[in-house]
DNA sequence: CCTCTATGTTGACGAACTTCGAAGCAAGAT
DNA sequence: ATCTTGCTTCGAAGTTCGTCAACATAGAGG
């Protein structure tokens, strides 16, 4: 269940991965991955499943807490939680009768990098 | 030309504007509207746009200098500009002939802290 | 005025996305 | 074994998106 077959920029990328985004011109292949992720993050329903699973204090929550605070059924839920997964973003793993889903901070530490401009040492948000 | 409708996260937001994304829950309406900048991203064509916009020394490019790096129509990438500019993302002016484009970091600023974790003061990608 | 070049806008069409109900699967309980 | 609960997968409906051709607009230069 946690293997997944997108390897969105790969950590073994050919040129030390992505040259900044902001200061070099992106080729098409980095954009093409790139764009993935960026596009799991563009569905409200998703951002909010993200930050709920990021923002845990035990690092790790149940499918079943996330289900509840949305208006939607649960195969939804589930759908969404699959895009986050294939984009990189998330992890999750079967005990017992419920499914647990965990932040992977590699994903979004790259992406605040890559929007990080030179002289910007970027701070959390308030 | 240059003003949008599009407000996106907006300074005058009630609590602060956006307690982390990753840190705390993130409410309905924040979502919305920051899926709507991760959305703007979500688009090969789009990312490469904005990155080759973002790193011109000048700090802006004509639209002419854009077009020709991409295998699409001019309408196309009119259209794909003319998202980056509602999601706050560039702005634009024209002078005389041309249509100039350059980066609002103020945006990307946003995005970049909002993905980053309290401990993990992220730098400049490589 | 008219023409030419550079961009933006409109309308249309196929592809992709969001959502749901129904069905399937996995694990615990009876 | 059977039932129940939690979650995922499947198939289909409605919506949104990416793209282009055609048309519209703005400015430069006759």
């Amino acid at each position: 269940m946690s293997k997944q077959e997108l390897a969105v920029l790969g950590q073994d990328d050919a040129n030390g991965c992505c040259p900044g985004l902001l200061t070099t011109p992106l080729g098409e292949e980095q954009a093409v991955k790139l764009a993935k992720v960026f596009k799991a993050l563009g569905d409200p329903v998703r951002l909010r499943l993200l930050s709920m699973i990021a923002s845990r204090e035990s690092g790790e929550i149940c499918v079943c807490d996330l289900t509840p605070a949305f208006d939607l059924s649960q195969p939804t839920i589930s759908h969404h939680l699959k895009l986050l997964r294939q984009a990189g973003l998330i992890d999750c793993e079967r005990r017992g009768t419920w499914v647990y889903y965990w932040l992977l901070p590699e994903m979004t530490d790259k992406l605040a990098s890559l929007l990080t401009r030179p002289g910007q040492p970027a701070e959390a948000a308030s």
